[in-house]
DNA sequence: AATTTTCTAAATCTTTTGGTTTAGATAACT
DNA sequence: AGTTATCTAAACCAAAAGATTTAGAAAATT
């Protein structure tokens, strides 16, 4: 449970001078909050956020300007303790799903009513996320069809299956960027050994050259080890 | 609203038998539905879906063992209209994020009561998600670690901001797998030309051979053409 | 027992890449 | 006006990579 005997202190950005007045009016009704900066300007907004570490943002988005979400992502990257509420016009899936990618813990659209939005920011002031029912719904339509688009990507017939597992272990080491004379000496065999089965590998994946076997291995779904020129996306296997 | 004239035929997988049993009971009370088929083998669960294409799944899935995972993954890739809710023992952050990653459409701890179960089963038929608050906050935990996760790889300070326009290009096709010769024709600059480019590209990435700048490029988050060897895994820029 | 696959290795030759230096032409900045 | 950054280009050399052929040994399959 939060402190109730310090007021939540609340940051709006919102670039329509209206609803920014409208908001300010409804959060300053409620006594345990406490407007400590408003404005229009996402940049100026960052600002407020830098100067107040408030506990709560609220923040408006709108769906063709990204200022708002590129605002999210810059007070997200603070790493303050400031929590994130979207307060959006739209239901758009790939908004939301945005919006909570970078760091949002919160998520209320302008139709619902006022009352929702209060409960928002007790919510999220107490470390939960704040996704109504039907919003979460849409968040996942987008969150499971990029999913299955990277799956499809990842998965699909996969050239990868027809090497030998020696092959598999020398396109491991080609994919972190090392010649062929390491190669030959991590995998203790000759260097025209590394050779012949570069070339195997070449024709099974039907490339001729290192950097484009090297990009059929990370588009297919193929695992990187921990080490050489830094890791990949997680692309946690199931 | 769904058609209430048609019982909802529901599949149950869950390797204890014993709540199979229990959940099968429950189920069966509700004149609403209909059991189609239940068993304690995931593989054969996959089979049941299979043939009787039910409108929901059960699937319990524990944490250590990965079938449920997997069948979650099988069953969403047949494409087949059917919804799966999952009943786990455990509200992992993890394994909630991979379960609805993998297709679930709801997720209900089995400490839940009973009636929530059967709220699950009705939402997620008529093509909601059902994910209750704490589920939700949860499950957000791990999606937005591993989004930041991906942020610091690709963000932080990066050698690729050194880079001039022209050298971009050239980087650009370089990360196609794209020859001297054939780069210096895309860009109608010599050979020679493109060399010097790409060495000075080198330099500035810390490196020694194309495979590692085209890695470093990928790692760090340089936005691949649409061509090549296919485009990668979406990494949408906000 | 015979055949195929996989892993190993060498030889040879061509092509591509990488390293280095030098340098002219613009454009931009001090 | 002078300096710096960028794009262009060539020459030259060394190293690495790629293509092709041949071949032995062990393991797996038929």
């Amino acid at each position: 449970m939060r402190d109730f005997n310090r007021k939540l202190k609340i940051v709006l950005i919102d670039d329509n001078a209206n609803h920014l007045r409208g908001i300010k009016e409804l959060i300053t009704l409620e006594s345990c909050y406490e407007v400590a900066g408003a404005t229009t300007s996402a940049n100026l907004g960052i600002n407020l956020v830098k100067k107040h570490h408030p506990d709560i943002v609220l923040m408006d988005i709108n769906m063709p300007e990204k200022d708002g979400l590129q605002a999210i992502q810059a007070i997200s990257k603070l790493n303050l303790s400031t929590k994130i509420v979207v307060l959006s016009g739209y239901d758009d899936s790939e908004l939301i799903y945005r919006a909570m990618k970078l760091g949002a813990r919160g998520y209320v659209l302008k139709t619902m009513a006022s009352v929702k939005l209060i409960n928002a920011i007790e919510e999220v002031s107490m470390g939960k996320i704040y996704l109504p029912a039907a919003l979460s719904t849409r968040f996942f339509e987008f969150f499971q069809a990029s999913s299955r688009e990277e799956e499809k990507m990842l998965g699909s017939e996969n050239l990868l299956n027809s090497l030998t597992s020696r092959e598999v272990e020398v396109l491991e080491l080609l994919t972190e960027g090392i010649n062929y004379k390491s190669i030959a000496g991590k995998l203790i065999i000759s260097e025209t050994t590394v050779k012949t089965h570069v070339n195997n590998i070449f024709q099974k994946l039907q490339v001729n050259d290192r950097t484009n076997a090297v990009l059929y291995a990370l588009t297919h779904g193929f695992k990187q080890k921990g080490a050489g020129a830094g890791s990949k996306s997680a692309m946690m296997s199931v």
